[in-house]
DNA sequence: ATAATTTGGTTTATATTGTAAACTGCATTA
DNA sequence: TAATGCAGTTTACAATATAAACCAAATTAT
């Protein structure tokens, strides 16, 4: 049995990465309001994704209001199809 | 976004709720190298499987040697069934 | 016969992780 | 200028996972 990457196999990490998979980038807030975290909780789990290199967080201004855009990397982007495929062995799918 | 069953969404308790969804039955040793854990943390996580009613863990004996063996129940299977749908929102299945 | 090893686990201590509460800095409103 | 809200970050705590240490019974070696 495949091992699951732990970086991924955890519900906001996961959640996050998700969304990115699907969209062109995302901001704090939107991620905030669609996986429904806290922001502290949120703010960790992006860290440890940017650390890894599986996605960018770009801290900019929008008008004078901070602003944190999320993207996936090429890098985030292999790592998720690499656990969905393992995943499928668990799940039977 | 779907939550996650906890319980289920653990590297080893999956591994093991997933062997015992495609047999009858199955025994700790078995499991054991199945997952290739460790004795010692195949043992917890049973016990928390068997105390949420997942699984049932039977201690009986072979000859003279002692044997647990394991099996999903009808509460267990439904869970995993619930937890594999909620997942595949986050996988794009 | 008895000492050492193996088998099939369980208990317990530790390391890792997840999570939310408390905080910060800046902007807006009262 | 005091209070409120927004966009996050830091930090402290709770929960989890994991393996090391342990135990009892059976087997093997001396």
């Amino acid at each position: 049995m495949k091992e699951l990457n732990p970086l991924l196999h955890s519900q906001l990490r996961l959640a996050v990465m998700s969304i990115l998979m699907n969209v062109e980038e995302a901001d704090f807030v939107y991620l905030k309001e669609k996986t429904e975290s806290t922001a502290g909780n949120l703010s960790v789990q992006i860290d440890k994704l940017a650390n890894a290199g599986y996605i960018t967080a770009e801290k900019g201004f929008v008008g004078k209001k901070t602003r944190t855009v999320c993207q996936i990397t090429d890098l985030g982007r292999a790592a998720f199809e690499e656990y969905v495929e393992a995943l499928k062995d668990y799940l039977n799918l």
